[in-house]
DNA sequence: TTTGCACTGTTAAATGAATAACAAAATGGA
DNA sequence: TCCATTTTGTTATTCATTTAACAGTGCAAA
């Protein structure tokens, strides 16, 4: 039995096909229709061998002196990584970031789509934040049930984390997107992604240090 | 003549030695002084090998059966990690994620200061956002040259990271840190790295989808 | 004491990812 | 028509990182 052939697709590339995608909708906006690798490589840092090899992987195929159409690609990368019938996503915490990441992500995903946020504070519940209906921490459940919701960024305060977390894993949460602070723990079936803006900061810093 | 020995610490090594501090921290404030390989590796869960490779690496010892000295091992990832006099960090884009980064990093890293933030729109610059002066773009060059800051976060709006990036590398930044969804450009000199939100979701979707 | 356990520290092996090398083919110009 | 150029697609190689294997050692319990 073969699993689907993505499946064998190296983690890395995963990540830049999602940048790949962005980065073609914003040529496709300027009115571009197809693209070298070169180009999509230059937009992105890396080399253009390795975003044939990426494609190679994928199994799409651009053509010789014209490159690779856009909107063939843009639709590829599509059917591979979004869900057919899309997916839900609720976030935990309506503060600064997670009003910031609401409005990033307006109109840019068809395919995933925030539909509920929850909070503590009393203020931001029962009204709307950014657009997005607000619910009390309690209702998660609920409403995550209800809504088929399988999706949570995490971005209450650090020592809120792990407290929150158990209620949206207990709810039916399969994929933690973590930004607090706090490293969280969950069980084996849902899959957790951990980025800490610090010590990207860190890094930069680090970095900018070490070359003077 | 040798490079100072921690250049050929793998950048893996150095994020997660950022990583670790933050969890020492964490261990400390609840009155641990010391802790074991296999307890750092399940904050952050990777292995307890890969704990002790990463402070071999940079010539920690822990004793036996004690494991490590927390406030030691803290100490030495900040004299590798930090600059000793410090570095001064810049925000661009006083928005809610602007916002949230001054807020997630109050009072967490000596070593590592925002000092300004600089808007176009005039209803902020001139006052105080979060308890950061917010200058109005146009004085990006006399504020950085005048302070020194050399580390800069974009958090404009997708369309204006082009023009920001380019007065932000004109005024003397060395390290930008781009939360924007629009890739940029920077000359060879200044450090760069891009973090997209939407690409972190998605893979996490892309993950749920196929675990099911 | 001595034995077994629970750790660390280090070298060796395996895995994963990026890069290099190059064949093949379409295009445009001589 | 044929050649040089440009670009893709793929295999081979190198590089980076993680994992495995295991030697060494202090401590505790018998």
């Amino acid at each position: 039995m073969e699993d689907r052939f993505f499946k064998n697709i190296p983690h890395r590339t995963i990540e830049r096909l999602s940048q790949y995608r962005r980065a073609l909708q914003i040529y496709s906006d300027k009115g571009k229709t197809s693209i070298f690798s070169h180009q999509i490589a230059a937009l992105l840092h890396i080399t253009a061998v390795q975003v044939r090899r990426d494609l190679m992987l994928i199994g799409y195929s651009g053509s010789l002196r014209k490159g690779y159409d856009i909107n063939d690609l843009i639709t590829l990368i599509g059917e591979l990584i979004d869900s057919p019938d899309g997916q839900k996503v609720a976030i935990f915490g309506m503060g600064d970031l997670g009003r910031a990441i609401i409005n990033y992500f307006r109109g840019k995903r068809e395919k995933l789509k925030i539909v509920a946020g929850f909070d503590t504070n009393p203020e931001k519940a029962n009204h709307e934040v950014a657009g997005i209906h607000c619910y009390p921490l309690e209702k998660t459940a609920e409403i995550i049930g209800k809504e088929g919701i399988k999706i949570g960024i995490l971005t209450v305060p650090g020592d809120q984390a792990d407290e929150t977390v158990r209620i949206m894993v207990e709810a039916g949460i399969k994929g933690v997107l973590n930004y607090t602070p706090t490293p969280v723990e969950v069980p084996d079936d849902v899959y957790l992604e951990e980025y800490n803006m610090i010590s990207s900061i860190e890094k930069v810093a680090f970095y900018v240090k070490e070359r003077q």
